[in-house]
DNA sequence: AAACCACCTTGATCAAGGTCAAGCGAAGCG
DNA sequence: CGCTTCGCTTGACCTTGATCAAGGTGGTTT
């Protein structure tokens, strides 16, 4: 079965014994999707979860008025909607969608939890799982409430910037990434031409080069505080050029 | 065992058999807590958590420059940092601080998975809490992202409110709650104001009145849309004043 | 190559809400 | 009983970032 193959490609199965993932697999699927290909909608019942093969998912929320928001943007290895299957009714909390074609595992969530009733191991592993993600979220909570969007941003590309380069391709849109990090894409495309101007990183097209890590990691952990340190409002390019250093 | 009979009160405990409450038991304790005393501080090594058993409790995250901002308030009955179980090497993610005198009950998180180890069953129950508590987190992100302050403290007037009364307590100081809501306490207050001047509730100290449950539930949910309906700056205190009714 | 398209950038404006400072009322204390 | 303290409210002002409306830019199609 190349299913089983790929399952456990997922750090969430890749521990599984052979016979469980048996059981997991019983109704489990392969689906393609196109880019921009709808997954699931957002409040539809849920009774399976998914693994990303290849491709991107991104997930997301939206308000009564159309508003959306990008909570996570998932890429190969990963599992989603997983959390969903200990509750009673479940609904999924966010709807899904393929940002470039796809394809992802569809597993039963019921042959899941039959097989999970058996091995207090892998109900370990998910709890580890599930925790990680409250955590995560619980960052994200408070990078909203008391960061800027500028210093989400700058958090933002000091992460993904790998640690032995200064080069790196930002893996989505912009406007996707955007409204990852809540910002709107005007906003977003402002606090890039200022962190630029500031010579502390220039992007052409996707390509991210990182000028100042220093610097960069710096603008991220500012937070909030207001006019303080670095009067770093869009508006004002940069402080009164003190003396044109660069 | 006092502390037994107590856990019990948990929904995450109740359902456990005498035996595996005497394992868990094994090395807890009940600790008291004055006013404004702290249980624990964010970044802490986290080796027990927490049942409370009377009175309330903040968790907070810090930023950088000193910041706070109230994730939870924890009330009697509530379980907490149980999630940190299933890491390795965890620590508190939150602060959590005493608001009123309070007494929690302290579980050793090593003898409590030694307990889950032997209990697919209680495994569940752990892992049904863990996801009530995720969809509860990416309801609060799409909150900031998606929703106005207005809609927001609408929104828990709303929801706070018992469904066959039209009054009750604010639970927590003023404060505490615009902390919760990521609103600062001026803004909180006018946000206030200006529903009251708008017919819509009254609050005198601690005590809410709602006039208008219909009008609050919407005011709730209009989340971010902006001059389209309700023109709703506490700037302007009211649309130009239709007919002076209070 | 021209035309179209999606995506991104830029500028002008504006509203939401944060900040600072002052005033106020009720509870605790000498 | 007056004094202080603390929490809340109010006012004036200012910053952040959203909105609206044009332009660019690059890639794909014909």
């Amino acid at each position: 079965m190349e299913i089983k193959a790929q399952l456990k490609q997922g750090p969430l199965f890749a521990a599984l014994s052979d016979d469980q993932l048996d059981r997991i697999t019983r109704h489990a699927a392969r689906v393609h999707l196109d880019a921009g290909e709808s997954l699931f909608e957002q409040g539809e019942p849920a009774d399976r979860f998914y693994l990303v093969v290849t491709g991107q998912i991104k997930l997301f929320r939206l308000s009564p008025n159309g508003n959306e928001k990008v909570v996570e943007i998932v890429t190969p290895g990963c599992t989603f909607a997983e959390a969903l299957m200990f509750l009673q009714r479940p609904t999924y909390p966010v709807g899904a969608q393929a940002l470039t074609a796809s394809e992802v595992i569809s597993v039963d969530a019921h042959d899941f939890t039959e097989m999970l009733r058996e091995s207090t191991e892998t109900c370990f592993l998910l709890l580890g799982d599930l925790s990680q993600r409250i955590r995560g979220l619980l960052r994200e909570i408070d990078e909203l409430s008391l960061y800027s969007a500028t210093c989400r941003v700058a958090g933002y590309l000091a992460e993904a910037s790998p640690e032995d380069s200064n080069e790196f391709d930002l893996p989505v849109a912009k406007q996707i990434l955007a409204s990852r990090l809540s910002v709107k894409p005007e906003t977003f495309s402002r606090i890039i031409k200022n962190l630029s101007e500031r010579g502390v990183v220039s992007i052409r097209n996707s390509r991210v080069t990182i000028h100042d890590r220093e610097r960069l990691k710096e603008v991220a952990s500012i937070c909030t505080t207001p006019q303080e340190r670095l009067q770093a409002s869009f508006l004002y390019p940069c402080p009164p050029p003190p003396a044109g250093r660069g």
